[in-house]
Order: structure tokens, then sequence, then C-alpha cells
DNA sequence: GGATCACCTTC
DNA sequence: AAGGTGATC
């Protein structure tokens, strides 16, 4: 269609390498964003159709649909991090006395760590477990074109929670959601019944908001880490999944590690903000470290 | 408590 | 085997 996207407009709080850019939005932590050409991705966060593309000069742009502007502004500002203050993150993680680490920064100088919505993240982490990026991209695709709310061009947004309590656990199996389908249909259901806001999770610390994530059927210490580092920008959270054991084993020694111990001990080593530390350390091993 | 295994489906 | 969780012993 013709003109059903804005001109694009300098986002002016990020000027990433491309490794870095790419290693943000398609690393993982979201899986919204579908390339266009090696240098943009368009994806919808809430009910917000987006683009976003990488200059050579570290310049990253962004577009919309017309007449959203004022709110996809505002959104990814959130969802990117204005005035976070990146440089004194990476000032507190040990890279000084931690050479791997410091290789892993350096691969990524720029990488960040989003700020999804609450509810799209844990959705997304919810269909997880023991799938590689692609394949759960391909399920959140599918849910979100059957039964997300249309949006311009084809484009749907992702059903909400409420949404979600009208789909048949049938219906999301359908969606390759396998055995995960029970679990989102029974939480969706939770969430109605108990009434929950999960935006008020933000406003609680880490430990109990992720006590409280736990309760949800499908949700253990490792989605919930996930969604509390990139749906509620809580930093200390430490996420062990099978990529970081294989780095504590390989670069930190820790050999036969249980993901408890592994977490408690990232916690200890990388302090306040462990959960950036993960990411780096997560996405270095994924593209260099060998098998 | 820690180890083991089923759970869907596909690459 | 793949970015886990929950039940069982």
């Amino acid at each position: 269609m013709i003109d059903s996207w804005s001109p694009w407009q300098i986002y002016t709080d990020w000027q990433p390498d491309l490794n870095s850019f790419k290693e943000t939005l398609d690393g993982g932590q979201a899986f919204c964003w579908n390339s266009i050409d090696e240098y943009s991705y368009q994806g919808v966060v809430l009910n917000f159709p987006l683009r976003l593309r990488w200059l050579e000069n570290k310049q990253v742009e962004w577009s919309c649909i017309p007449g959203q502007n004022e709110g996809a502004e505002k959104l990814l500002s959130t969802y990117l991090g204005t005035n976070k203050d990146y440089r004194a993150y990476y000032d507190t993680l040990p890279w000084r006395s931690d050479s791997h680490l410091k290789r892993c920064i350096e691969a990524y100088p720029d990488l960040r760590i989003l700020g999804q919505p609450d509810g799209e993240t844990l959705l997304g982490f919810l269909c997880s477990a023991t799938k590689q990026i692609v394949q759960i991209k391909e399920m959140i695709q599918l849910v979100r074109s059957r039964f997300g709310r249309p949006l311009e061009d084809q484009m749907n947004q992702l059903p909400t929670w409420a949404d979600l309590t009208t789909i048949e656990e049938s219906a999301l199996r359908a969606c390759k959601f396998g055995f995960r389908a029970a679990n989102i249909h029974k939480a969706a259901i939770k969430i109605a019944e108990e009434d929950i806001d999960l935006s008020a999770l933000s406003s609680q610390p880490y430990e109990e908001a992720k006590d409280a994530l736990c309760q949800f059927p499908g949700v253990g210490e490792k989605v919930a880490d996930c969604t509390l580092l990139f749906g509620y920008h809580k930093l200390e959270a430490f996420p062990v999944d099978t990529w970081i054991l294989k780095v504590m084993n390989r670069h930190y020694g820790l050999d036969d590690w249980s993901p408890k111990q592994v977490a408690h001990f990232g916690r200890i080593h990388f302090g306040s903000y462990a959960g950036l530390a993960q990411q780096f350390l997560f996405a270095w091993e994924r593209s260099f470290g060998s098998k």
C-alpha cells in the first residue's frame, strides 16, 4: 500500500554499531521483528506497527503508521531505552577483571536490553521452552495473525491476555504451541479470574515480582527472569538457559553446576546489572562460541 | 533435596 | 536436540 508508512525519523538516543543493532532487536529478547533487508526491520509492538533501520553513520531511524507518531515515539523511548545511562551500567560490570566478559562487550558495544510490554514478553517466553528463536517467532506470528486485532496492511496486534481467555487450547496447539498451549490457556484464565494486573509487578521488587510470575503454569525461574529482564527492565534478573550453562562451563569453569547454582554465581559475580552481562555472554556464545 | 522423564513438534 | 517446567521417586 502506498503511503502507509510515515517518513523516517531519527532516533537520537541510540547510535549502535550494526551487530549491536541486529542483536538487540533479533537476538532473542523479542520475537516480533522481521528483517526487511540487511539494515532494517519491521514489527508490531502493542498496536503500533513500526519500522527501524540502521544507517552507515550509526544513525537509527524509525517509521510508523501516519497518525501514530506521538504514541510511537513514546513507546520507542521505553522500548529502546531513552535516557538510560548504559555507560554507567557497563562501568559496574566486572570486565576489568573478567577478560571473557570484556571480549563479549567489545563484540556488541552498543547492545541494549529492550523494555517490552510486559504482557507480550510473558507470552513470548511462555512459548520458549525447548524452542529455537525462529520457531518461537513462527508461533507468535501465527497466533498474532489468527487471533490478534487487525491493524494496517495485514498486520495484527498480538492477542492480549484477555483475548487469550477466549482462545481454546486446541486453537493454540494449531499455532504450533505444542504442550505450551495448556500453560498459556491456564495462565490467561488465572489472570482473568484473579483479576491480576501484570503491570503492577513493575513497582514490586525483583524477588516479589519473580515469585508472582512463578505462580503461573509454565513459568519457572528462567521464564520469570526473561520476563523480568526484557519486560520489566529489572536488570538484576539473570536468566540461566542452556546457553548460559554452556558459557559458565566453558569460560568460567563451572562444571556440572545446576541452573540454580549458576544463577546465584551470576548475581554475585556480575552484580546489580547481571542481566545485561548475561545478554553479552549469550550473544557472543551464539555467534562465536563454537559447538 | 537432587535426578530423571514426559510433554508437542519440527529442523 | 531445541532458550524449560512440573511431576515423581
